[in-house]
RNA sequence: GUGGGUGUAGCUCAGGUGGUUAGAGCGCCAGGUUGUGGCCCUGGAGGCCGUGGGUUCAAGUCCCAUCACUCACCCCA
């Protein structure tokens, strides 16, 4: 037997039917209500300029450093699969919008991510994410908004047990002066940290307040505190959208030492956390990015956004509580040709019926068709053979009653049309 | 990249301190039942015990390596 080929480490197929059902259905949620609060959908290439990445996600991250699946294609030009979504729709509307007189759009977006990590509960190579990115305004009512269709994102899936947590990180003087001062103080503390947040202070001292580490907690908990780096107009700005999210009925909490690990954040930042996810407990984030657009070669646009780990949220939901519709299932059994051919023709009407139909092809017995018919999970069986073809009737065998009854060709439709609503 | 756990039948797993022919449950196939699924009974197929090496008279069992899966760190969705 030849080497079996297997999915790429981290890489999942999706094919039962209930996991897939879901999947539809957070998707067909998410567009009804991005579509109600004016976002159109924006289908970006999976591939990019790995520089966009670099670029835009931040040459110093994580990310960017060691999770891309970068490569060199035929003409020597490197590209990389897409770690994360906003990227790739801010270089999209550089290209195609910012020519317009107002520059302004509002796009969703859901599709394959990929990351180069070890996998574990909750993360993939290949995982996916539902994506929001709002361009054009700075004002702290869009980012309530923005947060509060997430929220309802969540709420509508019947999702429980997730909390809110947001933070201004202010913006960039704002968070450098604040660096600066954390550097500082660490420095001073250096002692009392573990050893792993003494590297940290290295790369990136805000990477410390996140820090599980037993041994530094005492330290962390007396940091300068960032909140009080913002400027007032900063200030004023997190406090309105504080303001915004109460008037919209969103609970929250303020977090002031959520940093997020994407560069490009600035201003409000959040997550949406899940306690009964494992290690793994961001459901989704996302935060302003004003600087991001003219960084990547546009003009001045602010903008907002967020992105939601399809794993993960579906992990979350338990597929009774979305109500997922099933069609009747109806399965033929033919057991002669004469019988199959009469079925075949059948079929273009058949399938108007809302009803999942199959017909089961090929001559083996009846006992092995029903057996076939009960696995499927089959809630009728119509059936033909010699005799039936003869009388001009069919069988109708209820499978879960166990009973059937005879009934005319002619009726069949009507029949199958009553039994499948 | 680092650390822990696990690899035995299609699936879930048993197989003290090495010992002769490797087991169970479920599933699958056939028959009991000639044209009727589930329940029951009988029979059957299906294993290089992840892979490679080593120790030993003898390895599923001990040692080393390697791969895969999985959880966790790091980081993030």
């Amino acid at each position: 037997m030849s080497q079996k080929i297997r999915a790429i480490k981290g890489m999942e197929d999706l094919f039962a039917t209930k996991p897939v059902q879901v999947w539809q259905s957070i998707e067909a949620q998410a567009r009804s209500l991005f579509e109600r609060a004016g976002f159109q959908e924006i289908r970006t290439p999976i591939v990019e300029e790995t520089a966009l990445f670099e670029r835009g996600v931040g040459e110093t991250t994580e990310i960017v450093e060691k999770e891309m699946y970068t490569f060199k294609d035929r003409n020597d030009k490197s590209l990389s699969l897409r770690p994360e979504g906003t990227a790739s729709v801010v270089r999209a509307f550089i290209e195609h919008f910012t020519d317009h007189q107002i520059q302004e759009g509002r796009f969703y977006y859901m599709g394959p991510m990929f990351r180069y990590e070890n996998p574990q509960k909750g993360r993939y190579r290949q995982f996916h994410q539902i994506g929001v990115e709002c361009f054009g305004q700075d004002h702290p009512g869009l980012d309530a908004e923005i947060i509060f269709l997430l929220d309802q994102l969540l709420r509508s899936l019947h999702l429980n047990q997730f909390e809110l947590k947001i933070n201004s990180l202010g913006s960039s003087e704002c968070r450098q002066n604040y660096l600066s001062a954390l550097k500082e103080y660490f420095t001073e503390h250096r002692s009392q940290l573990a050893e792993e947040d003494l590297q940290r202070l290295e790369r990136n001292p805000l990477r410390i307040l996140d820090s599980k580490e037993p041994q530094s907690q005492e330290v962390i908990g007396q940091a300068p505190d960032l909140s009080d780096y913002l400027s007032s107009e900063n200030q004023s700005h997190f406090l309105a959208v504080q303001n915004f999210l109460k008037n919209l009925g969103v609970p929250f909490q303020v977090d002031s030492r959520m940093v997020r690990g994407l560069d490009y954040y600035e201003k409000t930042v959040f997550e949406f956390i899940s306690t009964d996810l494992g290690a793994q407990s961001a459901i989704a984030g996302g935060g302003r990015y004003n600087r991001l657009v003219k960084s990547l070669g546009g003009p001045v646009v602010p903008a907002i956004g967020f992105a939601l780990g399809m794993e993960r949220l579906v992990s979350l939901l338990s597929a009774d509580r979305l109500n997922l519709k099933s069609l009747t299932k109806i399965f033929f059994a033919a057991l002669d040709e004469e019988s199959e051919k009469y079925f075949s023709a059948l079929l273009p009407q058949t399938r108007q019926l809302s009803a999942v139909t199959q017909v089961d092809w090929g001559s083996s017995s009846l006992k092995s068709k029903m057996k076939r018919a009960a696995r499927w999970g089959a809630e009728w069986v119509v059936l033909s053979g010699e005799s039936e073809q003869q009388k001009g009737v069919l069988i109708l065998r209820d499978m879960k009653a166990s009973t059937q009854e005879e009934i005319a060709r002619e009726q069949l439709l009507d029949v199958l049309k009553r039994i499948s609503e």
